[in-house]
DNA sequence: CCGGCCCCCCAAGTTTATTCGGGTTGCGAG
DNA sequence: CTCGCAACCCGAATAAACTTGGGGGGCCGG
């Protein structure tokens, strides 16, 4: 393992890049070379400067982390590493799948990023002992929906009727009732009122 | 002006809670006497210990950060100052109607931090510039709802239709949806299913 | 190849929601 | 006082959404 590594830290909150800069100071195999607020500018660091250690938040304003992540992952040899809140739980598994080389909770002691970076430098895909407990909890019975009901799903998230998703998938009314009694039954809810509610929970959509 | 001040962190990232306790280090007039990470805790430290300024996230698991406020402000002599991501502007008007001194967003600089509490001990109120900023945007004309629409909106989020809320109100059908017209009127929205979502935007409810 | 399963679709009939016209009350400004 | 305005309510007619029952097509595994 080579001796040294250098870190970009990506996190929209400065006290939280404080944090992380005061946690690297603490370790000598590593080495913070830049904090962005931003999603938009990691492209563009990344090219320019030998970075080859993210830490990356889901959570950004401007543009999705997950995004980030497709875009950097690939396009050299660099390790990215995960940092999310309570809230985007359910993209973990897809960053994983893009190549994310660790995820760690805001909610776990400070220490776990480090782990988090020496086991994913090493090889291994690392997973926060409290991640892995809030994964388990939110994994429930896998939901999975037909492309159609995808659809209309997501019109339905857009405050669009009936009538207009019909017309916008040519066909019949009675047909998109038919795909939103499924996603009823589907997502287990009882008034269609709740389906854009529970979609949400689920992280469909 | 008092030489020094004991500071209590409530925040549930241990991360954030170090860049703050970073952040004070190097300013003589602070101790941080304790941080915490849940909000049930916060009421008996201050009890227990000389705490005179408190650092409050409003975004957290177990309690809202909101409600710890309102428990600890007035009980003694205490100034809070409320440290607040994106996703809870709404609550900030409230938040110092209950008498917070100060509001910062994650978004600023730490050294906002630091002049956020200098200033609510010097007896101001502070807001942030991004803060002012994010709250000039978000402050629509405020949306004023009768008792009988909240109480419709309120059925309405639980996914009520109609008819049952007709027979809980006991009223007609088209008095209810009537009721749900004005609703959609002052929430300037379109379609129904929009109404609750825009309802938790507007912090009604 | 055939039956089961899932997805997709629709027409007719029923239920639910909305609009429309019209009425009551209370309250503040002119 | 009386006008205007906002909130509240209803019945009847209209529009929208849902359920039911039934038909296809594709894709297994037997």
């Amino acid at each position: 393992m080579s001796a040294h590594h250098n870190i970009l830290i990506v996190d929209d909150h400065p006290i939280t890049q404080s944090g992380l800069r005061l946690l690297f100071a603490g370790h000598e195999r590593f080495t913070v070379v830049g904090a962005l607020d931003r999603g938009a500018t990691v492209g563009a660091f990344v090219q320019s400067q030998p970075v080859d250690l993210v830490i990356l938040d889901l959570n950004m304003p401007d543009v999705r982390g997950i995004n980030i992540l497709a875009e950097i992952v690939g396009s050299r040899d660099m390790t990215v590493i995960i940092l999310t809140g309570e809230s985007q739980y359910g993209e973990v598994d897809y960053a994983l799948k893009l190549g994310a080389r660790a995820v760690v909770s805001k909610a776990d002691p400070p220490e776990e990023v480090i782990a988090a970076c020496e086991a994913a430098l090493a090889g291994d895909i690392y997973i926060s002992p409290h991640m892995r407990d809030a994964l388990g909890k939110h994994r429930q019975p896998p939901v999975t929906l037909s492309s159609r009901q995808m659809a209309i799903l997501h019109y339905l998230a857009q405050g669009e009727s009936n009538k207009e998703i019909a017309y916008r998938l040519s066909i019949a009314q009675p047909t998109v009732s038919f795909h939103i009694a499924e996603l009823r039954r589907k997502l287990d809810v009882s008034h269609n009122r709740k389906i854009v509610e529970r979609a949400h929970e689920l992280n469909l959509l």
